[in-house]
DNA sequence: GATGAATGAGGATTCATTCAT
DNA sequence: AATGAATGAATCCTCATTCAT
């Protein structure tokens, strides 16, 4: 009875999903082939299509693994003024792209990008990671705003699409672009918005 | 005796590009055949090829038309303020993004991203155009400094670099996003640059 | 200690015919997969290889078990006239069209002559099949001809053929064309047959 | 301008479909592989792709083909005596099994059968076909009937199943077992429908 | 005896590219 | 210059069969 364990089935998954990833950052989604993710995970391509039914599955899988860092934010905590909870949130977003092995994520994500443009199941992935991001963002700009920090005139949505677009930006300038220096990036990002703040612009960059 | 102008040429090499932008768009760089793209150019396989060598060159000339536009940085104003300059950018290239049929060109940008990853000649296009862009961001910022008006504290390279992000982060939202509205976001980024300059805050939202 | 029985065996062997029985009748022999039959017999594909060595080996004692049947024929009754051993043969051999279910053994029939054509073990299950129902016929068209009630002008070896195209043909058209009305066939045959004694003609259609 | 010509491409196409026919014959529909046929056909796949958008419309087209010369029934002559007339198309349709070529035809058939049972196409046109014939030969025993030469008592439906059933019974004694006179065969086959005549009986055997 | 995960050769189909006309 | 038929290597996927447990 070699019923192998429900562990060892999910270890497989996932040692094809590693594999597919390392190959799909290295070649892209379409550039790699079955084989390559069978060469890649030594396994023969019956076992892969034990798996995954399609390469467009191990593709789907791979976007969503791709995301699911992004999707643990961190809950920012209810006290402190919210100028030091986004800074919170900002330190450590932006910290998450300085570490190494962030540029393989990165890597994916971009490619994800363009992949989510032609495959809705894809598009929907990345949006409800987005949208996540997005509410925790909001409902922090709320509270600020609320408790008369934050100006009010200021669309609360909006703030939080700039601070993600701002996000999402570096990640991209990260891997397609030059060496950049986030601690210089994140100086500015913390000065830029402190423009939202009645008292923005009183603060000394560190 | 040059049978066909030099001007039919071009038109011929303009018609394939044409018909390639939208296969890339609408199916993505590899999802597109050249049987697509003839289709689409209605021409056959053996004169596409007269007029690329490869798929490869299409791709790489198709990425380098669709940074044509954003190579075309408005030359900023020498007069005025630099918060004026800034807002007159802002007001031009986000205004871009709001126009019709500016989603097909956002589309293929993002897949040039993508494709960048692995294309050095189309990385260093890419690159190229980002550095361009860079270098006018900077020398506003720059100027504003030796004005006195933006904080000298901060390297003017990164804010330069978080203002293209910002860019860059709304194109990807715009495109894969749901519905944004650009004026909102506008509004919120010019508060936010606000923030880099010494009185920053006063102005009032419009 | 035989832990498992001679019977159990045998079961077994059974169970994966009966399977293969209904995946070939119902997919053909080279639409079915290995999978399928042991979906069906909801056994392993190990379990399966340890009762028949390859899937040739499956398809080949189904032909042999759907040919069992036929070779259960009836033997005639040495009494009686040879018209009447005749009807007799017929109603028992078209009656079984008739039944219920019998429908699948004819499709398996019908598949199993084109495999015939290219495995000759399967051929000559066939053959075997053939002329033993053939020299029974042959057998009662002999003995009709010695009693002189047939015309022995006719070569009983081909009287027996046509009559075994008969019975084949029908079982094609009962399984591949429309409706038939088995009893209506049988009629005509009868009276066709009548012609092949001295006196036929002279009997009247049931 | 290399528009190849019409008769061209429909040269190109049959060189593929009698490539076909013949692995068909020899392997079976499902034991030919797609390089069987452009190995026979001397052609590389694309090129039978370009002809054909799959297998199985090869199969479908192979089909077709192999019951035209069915299709081609002879017009029966209005004059002349039911029996007389029966004989001819006897004459001519038994005749073609007998001639050389005819069991490739036959193989082709038989396979058919099989192939009819799972794909509606190709049973829609070997339904089409029999219909055919089966119309054909009704009218001649419906005139029979009608001028008082055959028992009105038999349906004349079901006597021309009969017939079609014995061809079709033969045809495939011819391909699946051992030779067969079909001389002897056919003067069986006569003497047994003039059973269906009023005087039938009374004819002697040639 | 039985299981079912794994194998890997083989199959249908595609598609960038060529070249005779 | 242009055509489009032809090429054939490469791709995704299947499935008969094996074997460690």
């Amino acid at each position: 009875m070699p019923k192998v364990t429900e562990a060892h089935l999910e270890a497989r998954r996932q040692q094809i999903l590693d594999a597919a990833f390392n190959c799909f950052v290295r070649d892209g989604f379409h550039q790699t082939t079955m084989q390559d993710i069978c060469r890649e995970a030594d396994l023969s391509p019956g076992a892969v299509y034990r798996y995954f039914s399609s390469k467009e599955e191990i593709i789907e899988a791979s976007c969503e693994e791709g995301q699911k860092q992004f999707a643990s934010i961190v809950n920012a905590e209810e006290d402190g003024d919210t100028l030091q909870v986004l800074d919170e949130l900002v330190d450590v977003f932006f910290g998450m792209l300085a570490q190494p092995g962030a540029d393989v994520e990165m890597r994916l994500n971009i490619q994800l990008w363009g992949e989510a443009l032609r495959n809705p199941r894809i598009m929907e992935t990345s949006l409800r990671t987005r949208t996540a991001m997005m509410e925790n963002l909001k409902a922090v700009i709320d509270r600020g705003q609320d408790r008369g920090e934050i100006n009010p005139g200021l669309d609360s949505q909006a703030i939080a699409h700039v601070l993600l677009s701002v996000y999402e930006g570096l990640l991209l300038h990260k891997a397609i672009g030059p060496d950049i220096d986030i601690k210089q990036y994140v100086d500015v990002l913390k000065a830029m918005y402190s423009g939202l703040f009645w008292q923005g612009g009183k603060r000394v960059t560190s």
